[in-house]
DNA sequence: GGCGATTGTGGCAATCATGCCATAGTGGTG
DNA sequence: CACCACTATGGCATGATTGCCACAATCGCC
């Protein structure tokens, strides 16, 4: 209908120049409060939105945050664009969300030209597109600012925000060996997320330090979803000694594990301790529920976005995990033999 | 760097007029294929990538989308943003996420602001916002196409996709009905959600054809998450008479019953059966995994997408559900008596 | 009382791609 | 041979806002 109202009308409604009008919107500090009272009105009147785009073009920053994601976890992206938007929210600024293909290798250029379409004034990477080389080199390229959620390569290159995920994962480990456990098997991450490898690491640090010398056996491969963690289960449970604790690196993982457990009437936690990663509600809705890593998935996200308004200097903030004790984690059924294992 | 590279740029370096690019650009019938070529190495050259900005403001339409939502199950949120998604990207549209607040008295004049700051060409409404009249009333005002997804009003205002909640319901509880159940409880949904209306009608239809009353005792109010469930369930088991089944209105609060089942030791299925609604992820991912109604979410939306592309007329399309048979549901442990219930 | 700094406001160019209209060549048809 | 309908291409105004510069009024201080 009447498709009208742009700033001219509001000026002229208001008897001010279209300049002050944009000074209004842009709360510029110079305009005395009558002449604010007037524009507001006269914006009211006519129920005037600006238009984004003609802000965009003619102005020297959009306004807009791009989250470029490659992630396929529903819980954890929710978290995770939950946080951006508060914040970008809360900054007045939008936030577009952009899948991409990690895998792709056009996914440099997609970006780019992404980027260059919307003119985003900065951009949030999530793993595991925060180690994707090409478009780390495209994002440099256009010489925007961009933040990193739990980057796990190049840390000089931006700021970032993380958690400690070796630190968490052997926190874990060492939680189940001081309750008993010695044959803990470990379900990798996705090998796309640096986050696999550090878990890993940590899962290996804490053994280590015990003197439990690392069974390949008990290690399997996963890509952080239940199909793999059932997979890795299966595995485990087929072994001549099979572990009497399982890690999993994330918390879907860990209900695969579950349910493979379930499956063949095995108690969690009497016969068989299941620990997962992350704490996303999947943790708290599974039976029994997990003890797990808790991540601090929404306050990584709002806090990318905090860094990326703030001052531009290279940053980098970790957050804080937290073992979360819950019922699938307990001492081993058969408490450890003497035997110093394997 | 190299902030350049306009539509006059590439007008120039291919020897055309920027015309004839924008020609190219929106692939208009009436260009050379050999100046279509000069003009596409041109742009591959210069890198060029068209401001989406200037495209809005000159063009008549933005080529954007927005998804206007008000949902907070991570699982459901995220297979409709992928169905709108995958149609959006193949017809070469922007998706705009958009969360709002239902319950905000202002939604209306938020949401009129926000479509005429983006210029957005159509909007698809998923549940409740589909119901929302200060929305609805927004969007009609601006006169701009929209679909719904799963309305539950009003349904000759605009195109619609949805599921047969009712006939669904009524399904799943003719299956309880037909392995033996007569006490059957059932967690609602939502208020909000029209949908939860149309599911609990099923259900009281399936129980009033067999000539079962409706005990009220064994009606419970819900919110579609999982603690609602739980005391939903909470409240059943209670009962002087617990139900031998509990139908739940989505799959989250189902996982709610699972746990408190799990809590007391009631085995599932054989003390209790357990069906849902929705079939997401974490239908597979509880143990016992769940029977449930699927409803085919990510097919809604690409359809809600695809009407929104199509021709403009008034459409409704429905699309199947289906009776997904797990674990959690088995005849009654006590062979329903003879007695006609209640 | 005069001068520079601060505050408040206006005018105009610039941003970039599209819409509309115009122009020119080409092929078919009566 | 003339005329029309296509096919191809160009030119210029247009859309809504901001950036930059200019200017006026007011304030404080020497």
């Amino acid at each position: 209908m009447q498709d009208r109202s742009n700033i001219r009308d509001v000026a002229k409604l208001a008897g001010v120049a279209v300049k002050t009008v944009s000074r209004v919107l842009n709360n510029h500090p110079y305009v005395s409060a009558a002449t604010k009272a007037k524009v507001d009105a006269a914006m009211a009147e006519l129920r005037f939105s600006p238009s984004i785009a003609a802000r965009i073009l003619a102005g020297t920053k959009s306004g807009q945050v791009a989250l470029i994601y490659d992630n396929h976890s529903p819980y954890y992206m929710h978290q995770i664009m939950q946080g951006c938007w508060d914040r970008c929210h809360q900054e007045g600024m939008r936030l577009i969300a952009q899948p991409v293909d990690v895998a792709d290798p056009d996914v440099g250029e997609q970006v780019r030209g992404m980027v260059r379409q919307t003119h985003v004034d900065g951009a949030i990477l999530s793993s595991p597109v925060t180690d994707c080389v090409a478009v780390l080199n495209a994002l440099e390229a256009l010489n925007i600012p961009f933040v990193r959620i739990s980057p796990g390569t190049n840390h000089a290159l931006t700021s970032s925000v993380f958690m400690d995920d070796m630190q968490a994962a052997d926190d874990m480990t060492t939680k189940l060996i001081n309750i008993g456990h010695r044959r803990i098997g470990f379900i990798k991450g996705h090998p796309n997320h640096m986050a696999s490898t550090e878990r890993q690491a940590g899962y290996e640090r804490a053994l280590g330090r015990v003197g439990i010398s690392i069974d390949p056996a008990l290690l399997a491969e996963g890509l952080f979803d239940f199909e793999s963690g059932v997979a890795a289960t299966e595995h485990f449970l087929s072994l001549q000694h099979p572990p009497t604790a399982i890690f999993a690196s994330n918390d879907d993982m860990a209900s695969g594990v579950l349910a493979v457990a379930h499956r063949r009437g095995i108690q969690v936690p009497e016969q068989l301790s299941v620990a997962g990663f992350d704490d996303t509600t999947l943790a708290r809705v599974v039976w029994p529920p997990l003890t797990t890593v808790r991540q601090p998935v929404r306050e990584l996200a709002s806090t990318a976005a905090d860094l990326l308004f703030g001052e531009g200097g290279i940053e980098h903030r970790r957050l804080p995990h937290d073992l979360i004790s819950r019922e699938s984690v307990a001492p081993p059924y058969f408490p450890s033999p003497k035997k110093s294992k394997n």
